[in-house]
DNA sequence: GCTTTCCGGTGATTCAAATCACAATCGGGT
DNA sequence: ACCCGATTGTGATTTGAATCACCGGAAAGC
Protein backbone atom coordinates (compact mmCIF):
# COMPACT_ATOMS: atom_id res chain seq x y z
CA UNK A 1 0.00 0.00 0.00
CA UNK A 2 2.64 2.19 0.80
CA UNK A 3 4.63 1.66 -1.87
CA UNK A 4 2.16 3.22 -3.94
CA UNK A 5 3.30 6.54 -3.11
CA UNK A 6 6.60 6.02 -4.57
CA UNK A 7 8.60 6.86 -1.49
CA UNK A 8 8.76 5.85 1.72
CA UNK A 9 7.13 8.38 3.57
CA UNK A 10 9.24 8.03 6.45
CA UNK A 11 11.83 9.49 4.36
CA UNK A 12 10.33 12.92 4.41
CA UNK A 13 7.79 13.08 7.63
CA UNK A 14 8.35 13.76 10.96
CA UNK A 15 9.11 10.49 12.42
CA UNK A 16 5.62 8.81 12.73
CA UNK A 17 4.00 6.28 10.87
CA UNK A 18 1.18 8.61 9.47
CA UNK A 19 -0.28 8.18 5.88
CA UNK A 20 -1.98 11.79 6.01
CA UNK A 21 -0.19 14.49 4.30
CA UNK A 22 0.04 16.59 7.61
CA UNK A 23 1.96 19.94 8.74
CA UNK A 24 5.39 18.01 9.29
CA UNK A 25 5.27 16.50 5.86
CA UNK A 26 7.23 16.77 2.76
CA UNK A 27 9.88 19.48 4.11
CA UNK A 28 13.18 19.90 3.34
CA UNK A 29 15.97 17.60 4.39
CA UNK A 30 17.96 19.63 6.38
CA UNK A 31 14.35 21.18 8.27
CA UNK A 32 13.47 17.76 8.61
CA UNK A 33 16.80 16.50 10.19
CA UNK A 34 16.32 19.53 12.62
CA UNK A 35 12.69 18.56 13.60
CA UNK A 36 13.64 15.44 14.28
CA UNK A 37 16.93 16.15 16.93
CA UNK A 38 13.82 18.50 19.17
CA UNK A 39 11.42 16.01 19.39
CA UNK A 40 10.75 13.39 22.04
CA UNK A 41 8.51 10.51 21.33
CA UNK A 42 6.39 9.13 24.24
CA UNK A 43 3.63 6.02 24.34
CA UNK A 44 0.07 7.59 26.43
CA UNK A 45 -2.13 5.15 28.06
CA UNK A 46 -6.02 5.57 27.52
CA UNK A 47 -6.96 8.68 30.30
CA UNK A 48 -3.70 9.94 29.98
CA UNK A 49 -3.90 14.00 30.09
CA UNK A 50 -1.52 15.45 27.37
CA UNK A 51 -2.27 19.42 28.92
CA UNK A 52 -4.90 21.09 30.48
CA UNK A 53 -6.69 23.67 29.61
CA UNK A 54 -5.50 27.19 31.33
CA UNK A 55 -1.90 25.87 31.90
CA UNK A 56 0.69 27.47 30.31
CA UNK A 57 2.07 26.31 26.64
CA UNK A 58 4.89 24.05 26.99
CA UNK A 59 5.20 22.90 23.40
CA UNK A 60 2.98 20.68 20.55
CA UNK A 61 1.93 17.02 20.62
CA UNK A 62 2.08 15.31 17.07
CA UNK A 63 -0.17 12.89 17.38
CA UNK A 64 0.57 9.07 15.68
CA UNK A 65 -1.35 6.37 16.87
CA UNK A 66 -4.74 6.53 19.23
CA UNK A 67 -7.06 9.03 19.98
CA UNK A 68 -7.62 12.21 22.02
CA UNK A 69 -10.70 14.06 23.36
CA UNK A 70 -10.15 17.96 23.16
CA UNK A 71 -12.38 19.69 25.44
CA UNK A 72 -13.43 22.65 27.77
CA UNK A 73 -14.79 23.31 30.64
CA UNK A 74 -16.40 26.48 32.72
CA UNK A 75 -16.09 26.84 37.06
CA UNK A 76 -19.41 24.95 37.34
CA UNK A 77 -18.53 21.90 35.57
CA UNK A 78 -20.20 21.55 32.86
CA UNK A 79 -18.02 20.26 29.41
CA UNK A 80 -18.36 20.74 25.93
CA UNK A 81 -15.96 18.17 23.52
CA UNK A 82 -14.71 20.09 20.78
CA UNK A 83 -13.17 17.75 19.04
CA UNK A 84 -11.66 13.86 18.70
CA UNK A 85 -7.91 14.05 17.26
CA UNK A 86 -6.40 11.13 15.39
CA UNK A 87 -3.35 10.68 13.91
CA UNK A 88 -1.75 13.14 11.99
CA UNK A 89 -3.17 15.95 14.08
CA UNK A 90 -0.97 18.96 15.87
CA UNK A 91 -2.33 19.46 19.21
CA UNK A 92 -1.88 22.79 21.08
CA UNK A 93 -0.48 24.35 18.20
CA UNK A 94 -2.12 27.58 18.50
CA UNK A 95 -1.62 28.10 22.17
CA UNK A 96 2.23 27.18 21.62
CA UNK A 97 2.60 30.18 18.83
CA UNK A 98 0.87 32.38 20.65
CA UNK A 99 1.87 31.73 24.20
CA UNK A 100 -1.99 32.52 25.34
CA UNK A 101 -2.61 29.25 27.65
CA UNK A 102 -3.89 26.07 26.64
CA UNK A 103 -7.69 26.59 25.27
CA UNK A 104 -8.55 22.97 25.60
CA UNK A 105 -7.95 20.29 27.84
CA UNK A 106 -6.66 16.78 25.56
CA UNK A 107 -7.32 13.52 27.34
CA UNK A 108 -6.51 9.89 25.28
CA UNK A 109 -9.45 8.56 25.01
CA UNK A 110 -7.54 5.61 22.71
CA UNK A 111 -4.16 4.14 23.85
CA UNK A 112 -1.16 5.87 21.49
CA UNK A 113 1.91 7.55 20.87
CA UNK A 114 2.76 11.21 20.22
CA UNK A 115 5.79 13.17 19.33
CA UNK A 116 6.57 16.57 21.50
CA UNK A 117 8.31 19.22 20.40
CA UNK A 118 8.98 22.02 23.17
CA UNK A 119 7.67 25.44 22.83
CA UNK A 120 10.96 27.08 22.23
CA UNK A 121 13.43 24.88 19.91
CA UNK A 122 9.78 25.19 18.25
CA UNK A 123 9.77 28.77 17.24
CA UNK A 124 13.76 28.83 17.22
CA UNK A 125 12.90 26.38 14.31
CA UNK A 126 10.41 28.02 12.70
CA UNK A 127 11.90 31.26 12.60
CA UNK A 128 15.24 29.76 10.73
CA UNK A 129 12.94 27.80 8.35
CA UNK A 130 10.29 30.99 7.35
CA UNK A 131 8.62 28.66 4.91
CA UNK A 132 7.44 26.18 7.34
CA UNK A 133 6.04 29.44 9.28
CA UNK A 134 3.97 29.50 6.50
CA UNK A 135 2.80 25.80 6.65
CA UNK A 136 1.96 26.75 10.19
CA UNK A 137 0.00 29.38 9.38
CA UNK A 138 -2.39 27.70 6.86
CA UNK A 139 -2.89 24.97 9.38
CA UNK A 140 -3.93 27.56 12.00
CA UNK A 141 -6.13 28.79 9.33
CA UNK A 142 -7.47 25.48 8.89
CA UNK A 143 -7.77 24.84 12.75
CA UNK A 144 -9.82 28.08 13.04
CA UNK A 145 -11.99 27.16 9.85
CA UNK A 146 -12.97 24.16 12.37
CA UNK A 147 -13.67 26.14 15.60
CA UNK A 148 -16.29 28.13 13.24
CA UNK A 149 -17.65 24.91 12.16
CA UNK A 150 -18.26 24.31 15.96
CA UNK A 151 -19.58 27.67 16.12
CA UNK A 152 -22.29 27.37 13.57
CA UNK A 153 -22.84 24.23 15.43
CA UNK A 154 -23.83 25.52 18.21
CA UNK A 155 -25.41 28.91 17.39
CA UNK A 156 -27.50 27.75 14.18
CA UNK A 157 -28.63 24.31 15.02
CA UNK A 158 -31.72 24.79 16.97
CA UNK A 159 -33.04 21.27 17.95
CA UNK A 160 -30.58 18.24 19.38
CA UNK A 161 -32.06 16.52 17.03
CA UNK A 162 -30.70 18.42 14.11
CA UNK A 163 -27.12 18.48 16.07
CA UNK A 164 -27.15 14.72 16.20
CA UNK A 165 -27.52 14.43 12.86
CA UNK A 166 -24.88 16.56 11.88
CA UNK A 167 -22.41 14.53 14.58
CA UNK A 168 -23.13 11.27 12.39
CA UNK A 169 -23.23 12.70 9.27
CA UNK A 170 -19.73 13.98 10.43
CA UNK A 171 -18.64 10.56 11.63
CA UNK A 172 -19.05 9.07 7.78
CA UNK A 173 -16.21 7.60 6.01
CA UNK A 174 -14.65 9.78 3.61
CA UNK A 175 -14.96 6.57 1.10
CA UNK A 176 -18.87 5.33 2.15
CA UNK A 177 -20.63 2.77 0.72
CA UNK A 178 -22.30 3.90 -2.55
CA UNK A 179 -25.93 3.22 -0.90
CA UNK A 180 -25.31 5.56 1.76
CA UNK A 181 -24.52 3.11 4.57
CA UNK A 182 -21.88 3.00 6.85
CA UNK A 183 -20.22 1.22 9.78
CA UNK A 184 -18.69 2.62 12.31
CA UNK A 185 -17.21 1.85 15.61
CA UNK A 186 -18.66 3.66 18.32
CA UNK A 187 -15.96 4.56 21.05
CA UNK A 188 -18.52 7.18 23.10
CA UNK A 189 -20.43 7.30 25.73
CA UNK A 190 -24.33 8.50 25.70
CA UNK A 191 -22.72 11.78 27.78
CA UNK A 192 -19.81 12.22 25.58
CA UNK A 193 -21.94 12.79 22.72
CA UNK A 194 -23.96 14.67 25.12
CA UNK A 195 -20.92 16.39 25.63
CA UNK A 196 -20.45 17.32 21.64
CA UNK A 197 -23.74 18.33 20.77
CA UNK A 198 -24.29 20.44 24.19
CA UNK A 199 -27.21 18.38 25.45
CA UNK A 200 -28.13 16.23 28.20
CA UNK A 201 -27.25 12.25 28.54
CA UNK A 202 -31.40 11.42 28.27
CA UNK A 203 -31.81 13.59 25.59
CA UNK A 204 -28.95 11.59 23.71
CA UNK A 205 -30.34 7.97 24.75
CA UNK A 206 -33.58 9.24 23.63
CA UNK A 207 -32.16 10.40 19.97
CA UNK A 208 -30.91 7.14 19.80
CA UNK A 209 -34.40 5.22 20.38
CA UNK A 210 -35.82 7.46 17.71
CA UNK A 211 -33.41 7.62 14.99
CA UNK A 212 -33.81 3.75 15.62
CA UNK A 213 -37.57 3.83 14.95
CA UNK A 214 -37.17 5.85 12.30
CA UNK A 215 -34.83 2.95 10.45
CA UNK A 216 -31.83 5.60 10.41
CA UNK A 217 -29.61 3.59 12.62
CA UNK A 218 -28.95 0.18 14.13
CA UNK A 219 -26.75 -0.58 16.86
CA UNK A 220 -24.91 -3.67 17.62
CA UNK A 221 -22.38 -3.87 20.70
CA UNK A 222 -19.93 -1.09 19.83
CA UNK A 223 -20.98 -1.23 15.88
CA UNK A 224 -23.56 2.19 15.09
CA UNK A 225 -24.33 1.39 11.70
CA UNK A 226 -26.14 4.12 9.82
CA UNK A 227 -28.50 3.86 7.22
CA UNK A 228 -29.13 6.53 4.85
CA UNK A 229 -26.88 9.23 4.44
CA UNK A 230 -29.76 11.49 2.39
CA UNK A 231 -32.08 10.96 5.27
CA UNK A 232 -29.83 12.37 7.35
CA UNK A 233 -28.67 15.11 5.27
CA UNK A 234 -32.75 15.66 5.16
CA UNK A 235 -32.80 16.41 8.57
CA UNK A 236 -29.98 18.73 9.10
CA UNK A 237 -30.92 21.18 6.13
CA UNK B 1 -0.70 62.67 22.16
CA UNK B 2 1.05 60.89 19.88
CA UNK B 3 4.73 62.58 20.29
CA UNK B 4 4.29 60.20 23.31
CA UNK B 5 5.63 57.64 21.27
CA UNK B 6 8.57 59.13 20.76
CA UNK B 7 8.49 58.62 16.86
CA UNK B 8 5.41 58.80 14.54
CA UNK B 9 3.63 55.56 14.22
CA UNK B 10 3.05 56.12 10.77
CA UNK B 11 7.03 55.42 9.46
CA UNK B 12 6.79 51.96 10.56
CA UNK B 13 3.22 50.63 10.22
CA UNK B 14 0.90 50.22 7.23
CA UNK B 15 -0.32 53.17 6.68
CA UNK B 16 -3.25 53.83 8.41
CA UNK B 17 -3.61 56.25 11.30
CA UNK B 18 -4.07 53.04 13.96
CA UNK B 19 -2.86 53.70 17.17
CA UNK B 20 -2.51 49.81 18.67
CA UNK B 21 0.21 47.72 18.04
CA UNK B 22 -1.42 45.43 14.91
CA UNK B 23 -0.26 42.80 12.40
CA UNK B 24 1.51 45.56 10.03
CA UNK B 25 2.83 47.22 12.57
CA UNK B 26 6.77 47.32 13.22
CA UNK B 27 7.86 46.36 10.12
CA UNK B 28 11.49 46.14 8.49
CA UNK B 29 11.45 49.14 6.36
CA UNK B 30 11.76 46.94 3.42
CA UNK B 31 8.86 45.04 4.18
CA UNK B 32 6.90 47.94 4.99
CA UNK B 33 7.31 50.04 1.79
CA UNK B 34 6.58 46.61 -0.20
CA UNK B 35 3.56 46.34 1.85
CA UNK B 36 2.53 50.11 1.45
CA UNK B 37 3.02 48.94 -2.78
CA UNK B 38 0.53 46.15 -2.54
CA UNK B 39 -2.25 47.45 -0.51
CA UNK B 40 -5.13 49.98 -2.10
CA UNK B 41 -7.31 52.13 0.32
CA UNK B 42 -11.13 52.53 0.50
CA UNK B 43 -13.64 54.58 2.39
CA UNK B 44 -16.76 52.21 3.02
CA UNK B 45 -20.17 53.89 4.03
CA UNK B 46 -22.49 52.08 6.83
CA UNK B 47 -24.12 48.73 5.23
CA UNK B 48 -21.15 48.11 2.92
CA UNK B 49 -20.35 44.79 2.49
CA UNK B 50 -16.72 44.15 3.10
CA UNK B 51 -17.37 40.30 1.72
CA UNK B 52 -19.90 37.60 2.06
CA UNK B 53 -19.58 34.27 4.03
CA UNK B 54 -18.76 31.48 1.56
CA UNK B 55 -16.77 33.70 -1.26
CA UNK B 56 -13.34 32.24 -2.47
CA UNK B 57 -11.52 34.92 -0.34
CA UNK B 58 -10.38 37.68 -2.64
CA UNK B 59 -7.71 39.20 0.13
CA UNK B 60 -7.41 40.70 3.41
CA UNK B 61 -9.22 44.55 4.67
CA UNK B 62 -6.97 46.56 7.17
CA UNK B 63 -9.82 48.41 9.14
CA UNK B 64 -8.18 51.90 9.80
CA UNK B 65 -11.34 53.43 11.35
CA UNK B 66 -15.01 52.42 11.33
CA UNK B 67 -16.29 49.54 12.87
CA UNK B 68 -17.69 46.25 11.28
CA UNK B 69 -19.89 43.20 12.02
CA UNK B 70 -18.82 40.05 11.61
CA UNK B 71 -21.26 37.45 11.23
CA UNK B 72 -22.26 33.88 9.75
CA UNK B 73 -26.17 32.38 8.76
CA UNK B 74 -27.78 29.26 8.86
CA UNK B 75 -29.96 28.73 5.39
CA UNK B 76 -32.93 28.93 7.46
CA UNK B 77 -32.14 32.91 7.97
CA UNK B 78 -31.22 32.25 11.57
CA UNK B 79 -27.81 34.51 12.51
CA UNK B 80 -25.10 34.81 15.25
CA UNK B 81 -22.92 37.79 14.78
CA UNK B 82 -19.39 36.79 16.00
CA UNK B 83 -17.89 39.51 16.48
CA UNK B 84 -17.72 43.61 16.36
CA UNK B 85 -14.46 44.54 14.63
CA UNK B 86 -12.31 47.96 15.51
CA UNK B 87 -9.29 49.74 13.82
CA UNK B 88 -6.37 47.74 13.75
CA UNK B 89 -8.22 44.83 12.81
CA UNK B 90 -7.58 42.15 10.18
CA UNK B 91 -10.64 40.95 8.52
CA UNK B 92 -10.42 38.01 6.12
CA UNK B 93 -6.77 36.83 6.99
CA UNK B 94 -7.86 32.88 7.90
CA UNK B 95 -9.86 32.92 4.58
CA UNK B 96 -7.24 34.03 2.39
CA UNK B 97 -4.25 31.94 3.73
CA UNK B 98 -6.12 29.03 3.82
CA UNK B 99 -7.90 29.44 0.33
CA UNK B 100 -11.30 27.96 2.26
CA UNK B 101 -14.12 31.00 1.64
CA UNK B 102 -14.96 33.20 3.77
CA UNK B 103 -16.91 31.99 7.24
CA UNK B 104 -18.36 35.19 7.93
CA UNK B 105 -19.77 38.14 6.03
CA UNK B 106 -18.39 41.69 7.15
CA UNK B 107 -20.69 44.68 7.12
CA UNK B 108 -19.92 48.10 7.90
CA UNK B 109 -22.16 49.46 11.26
CA UNK B 110 -20.16 52.13 11.36
CA UNK B 111 -18.41 54.14 7.91
CA UNK B 112 -14.95 53.72 7.87
CA UNK B 113 -11.67 53.08 5.72
CA UNK B 114 -9.83 50.22 5.32
CA UNK B 115 -6.96 48.89 3.16
CA UNK B 116 -7.55 45.86 1.23
CA UNK B 117 -4.64 43.57 0.23
CA UNK B 118 -5.18 41.11 -2.45
CA UNK B 119 -4.18 37.64 -2.08
CA UNK B 120 -1.80 36.34 -4.56
CA UNK B 121 0.59 40.09 -3.65
CA UNK B 122 -0.16 39.06 0.19
CA UNK B 123 1.12 35.37 -0.13
CA UNK B 124 3.95 36.68 -2.43
CA UNK B 125 5.37 39.01 0.21
CA UNK B 126 5.05 36.51 3.22
CA UNK B 127 6.80 33.96 0.90
CA UNK B 128 9.22 36.88 0.61
CA UNK B 129 9.41 37.61 4.21
CA UNK B 130 9.15 34.91 6.69
CA UNK B 131 9.21 36.67 9.87
CA UNK B 132 6.43 38.29 8.93
CA UNK B 133 4.98 35.05 8.59
CA UNK B 134 5.38 34.11 11.96
CA UNK B 135 3.31 36.91 12.91
CA UNK B 136 1.06 36.25 10.71
CA UNK B 137 0.74 32.83 12.48
CA UNK B 138 0.99 34.18 15.86
CA UNK B 139 -2.16 36.72 14.40
CA UNK B 140 -3.90 34.01 13.71
CA UNK B 141 -3.81 31.26 16.87
CA UNK B 142 -4.83 34.87 18.63
CA UNK B 143 -8.27 34.95 16.49
CA UNK B 144 -8.61 31.44 17.13
CA UNK B 145 -8.25 32.00 20.53
CA UNK B 146 -11.01 34.88 19.96
CA UNK B 147 -13.24 31.38 18.71
CA UNK B 148 -12.92 29.54 21.12
CA UNK B 149 -13.77 32.02 23.56
CA UNK B 150 -17.31 32.73 21.39
CA UNK B 151 -17.46 28.39 21.72
CA UNK B 152 -17.29 28.45 25.46
CA UNK B 153 -20.00 31.84 25.57
CA UNK B 154 -22.67 29.49 23.99
CA UNK B 155 -22.00 26.06 25.21
CA UNK B 156 -21.18 26.31 28.38
CA UNK B 157 -22.92 29.17 29.41
CA UNK B 158 -27.01 28.34 30.15
CA UNK B 159 -28.96 31.19 30.92
CA UNK B 160 -29.42 34.17 28.35
CA UNK B 161 -28.91 36.61 31.44
CA UNK B 162 -25.32 35.12 32.44
CA UNK B 163 -24.72 35.44 28.89
CA UNK B 164 -25.56 38.78 28.75
CA UNK B 165 -23.79 39.76 31.53
CA UNK B 166 -20.84 38.60 30.07
CA UNK B 167 -21.08 40.46 26.70
CA UNK B 168 -21.61 43.76 28.93
CA UNK B 169 -18.63 42.64 30.80
CA UNK B 170 -16.38 42.67 27.34
CA UNK B 171 -17.86 46.22 27.00
CA UNK B 172 -16.14 47.50 29.84
CA UNK B 173 -13.29 49.56 28.82
CA UNK B 174 -9.56 48.85 29.68
CA UNK B 175 -9.48 52.04 31.86
CA UNK B 176 -12.81 52.38 33.73
CA UNK B 177 -13.83 54.12 36.06
CA UNK B 178 -12.21 52.43 39.70
CA UNK B 179 -16.07 52.18 41.17
CA UNK B 180 -17.17 49.71 38.72
CA UNK B 181 -19.39 52.08 36.39
CA UNK B 182 -18.96 52.73 32.57
CA UNK B 183 -20.54 54.84 30.35
CA UNK B 184 -20.59 53.36 26.85
CA UNK B 185 -22.06 54.34 23.34
CA UNK B 186 -24.75 52.08 22.53
CA UNK B 187 -24.58 51.08 18.79
CA UNK B 188 -26.21 47.83 18.24
CA UNK B 189 -30.27 46.93 18.11
CA UNK B 190 -31.88 44.86 20.71
CA UNK B 191 -32.21 42.19 17.68
CA UNK B 192 -28.26 42.45 16.83
CA UNK B 193 -27.47 41.97 20.50
CA UNK B 194 -29.69 38.74 20.35
CA UNK B 195 -28.29 37.72 17.53
CA UNK B 196 -24.57 37.90 19.66
CA UNK B 197 -25.65 36.00 22.77
CA UNK B 198 -28.10 33.83 20.74
CA UNK B 199 -31.33 34.35 22.21
CA UNK B 200 -34.12 36.51 20.84
CA UNK B 201 -35.05 39.74 20.61
CA UNK B 202 -37.98 39.81 22.86
CA UNK B 203 -35.57 38.60 25.53
CA UNK B 204 -32.92 40.67 25.76
CA UNK B 205 -35.70 43.57 25.89
CA UNK B 206 -36.80 41.72 28.74
CA UNK B 207 -33.12 41.38 30.05
CA UNK B 208 -32.78 45.48 29.39
CA UNK B 209 -35.60 45.82 32.06
CA UNK B 210 -34.27 43.32 34.68
CA UNK B 211 -30.57 44.68 35.03
CA UNK B 212 -32.44 47.99 35.04
CA UNK B 213 -34.56 46.83 37.41
CA UNK B 214 -31.52 45.01 39.57
CA UNK B 215 -29.73 48.40 39.35
CA UNK B 216 -27.15 46.87 36.97
CA UNK B 217 -27.39 49.75 34.19
CA UNK B 218 -28.98 52.59 33.33
CA UNK B 219 -30.48 53.79 29.50
CA UNK B 220 -29.99 57.46 28.01
CA UNK B 221 -30.99 57.88 24.83
CA UNK B 222 -27.77 56.06 23.14
CA UNK B 223 -25.60 56.48 26.43
CA UNK B 224 -25.86 52.43 28.09
CA UNK B 225 -24.16 53.57 31.78
CA UNK B 226 -23.35 49.98 33.72
CA UNK B 227 -23.21 50.57 37.20
CA UNK B 228 -21.25 47.35 39.25
CA UNK B 229 -18.66 45.70 37.43
CA UNK B 230 -18.78 43.13 40.23
CA UNK B 231 -22.09 42.52 40.10
CA UNK B 232 -21.98 41.43 36.97
CA UNK B 233 -19.01 38.88 37.37
CA UNK B 234 -20.96 37.72 40.49
CA UNK B 235 -23.49 36.91 37.94
CA UNK B 236 -21.54 35.00 34.85
CA UNK B 237 -19.39 33.16 37.88
C1' DG C 1 -46.51 67.65 8.46
C1' DC C 2 -47.86 63.23 7.60
C1' DT C 3 -47.09 58.51 6.59
C1' DT C 4 -44.53 54.45 6.78
C1' DT C 5 -41.12 51.53 8.46
C1' DC C 6 -38.12 50.10 12.03
C1' DC C 7 -37.30 49.45 16.84
C1' DG C 8 -38.51 48.52 21.59
C1' DG C 9 -41.65 46.99 25.43
C1' DT C 10 -44.73 43.63 27.53
C1' DG C 11 -48.31 40.32 28.25
C1' DA C 12 -50.26 35.41 27.30
C1' DT C 13 -49.40 30.95 25.61
C1' DT C 14 -46.81 27.00 24.09
C1' DC C 15 -43.47 23.67 23.99
C1' DA C 16 -39.20 21.18 23.83
C1' DA C 17 -35.76 19.81 26.52
C1' DA C 18 -33.76 19.79 31.29
C1' DT C 19 -34.40 17.71 35.47
C1' DC C 20 -35.68 14.12 38.59
C1' DA C 21 -36.17 9.44 39.65
C1' DC C 22 -35.61 4.67 38.94
C1' DA C 23 -35.07 0.33 36.62
C1' DA C 24 -32.53 -2.40 33.40
C1' DT C 25 -28.35 -3.77 31.25
C1' DC C 26 -23.64 -4.18 30.23
C1' DG C 27 -18.86 -5.30 31.04
C1' DG C 28 -14.78 -6.06 33.53
C1' DG C 29 -12.57 -8.03 37.51
C1' DT C 30 -11.96 -11.67 41.00
C1' DA D 1 -20.29 -17.35 37.72
C1' DC D 2 -21.05 -13.59 40.45
C1' DC D 3 -20.64 -8.79 41.81
C1' DC D 4 -20.32 -3.99 41.33
C1' DG D 5 -19.81 0.25 39.15
C1' DA D 6 -20.62 2.47 34.93
C1' DT D 7 -23.70 3.04 31.34
C1' DT D 8 -28.16 3.19 29.26
C1' DG D 9 -33.47 3.39 28.82
C1' DT D 10 -37.64 5.66 29.84
C1' DG D 11 -41.45 7.65 32.37
C1' DA D 12 -43.29 11.92 34.98
C1' DT D 13 -42.69 16.65 36.02
C1' DT D 14 -40.95 21.27 35.67
C1' DT D 15 -39.36 25.22 33.56
C1' DG D 16 -37.39 28.88 31.04
C1' DA D 17 -37.28 30.85 26.92
C1' DA D 18 -39.35 30.88 22.20
C1' DT D 19 -43.32 32.17 19.95
C1' DC D 20 -47.36 34.84 19.09
C1' DA D 21 -49.72 39.08 19.30
C1' DC D 22 -50.07 43.68 19.85
C1' DC D 23 -49.01 48.59 20.99
C1' DG D 24 -46.38 52.84 21.44
C1' DG D 25 -42.77 55.70 19.89
C1' DA D 26 -38.80 57.24 17.26
C1' DA D 27 -36.69 57.95 12.97
C1' DA D 28 -36.66 58.18 8.09
C1' DG D 29 -38.78 59.28 3.72
C1' DC D 30 -42.13 61.96 0.86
Amino acid sequence: MRAAYGLNILDNCLACPVREEHLFCNLSPPALQKLNEIKSTAVYPKEAVLFIEGQQPRGVFVLCTGKVKLSTSSSEGKTVITKISEAGDVLGLNATISDHPYEVTAEMIEPGQANFIPRDALLRFLREHGEVSLRVAQQLSSNYYTAYEEIRMLALTSSPGEKFAKLLLSWYPEKEHANGQAQIKLTLTHEEIAEMIGTTRETVSRLFSDFKKKQLLQVKGSNLILRSKSALQKMVH
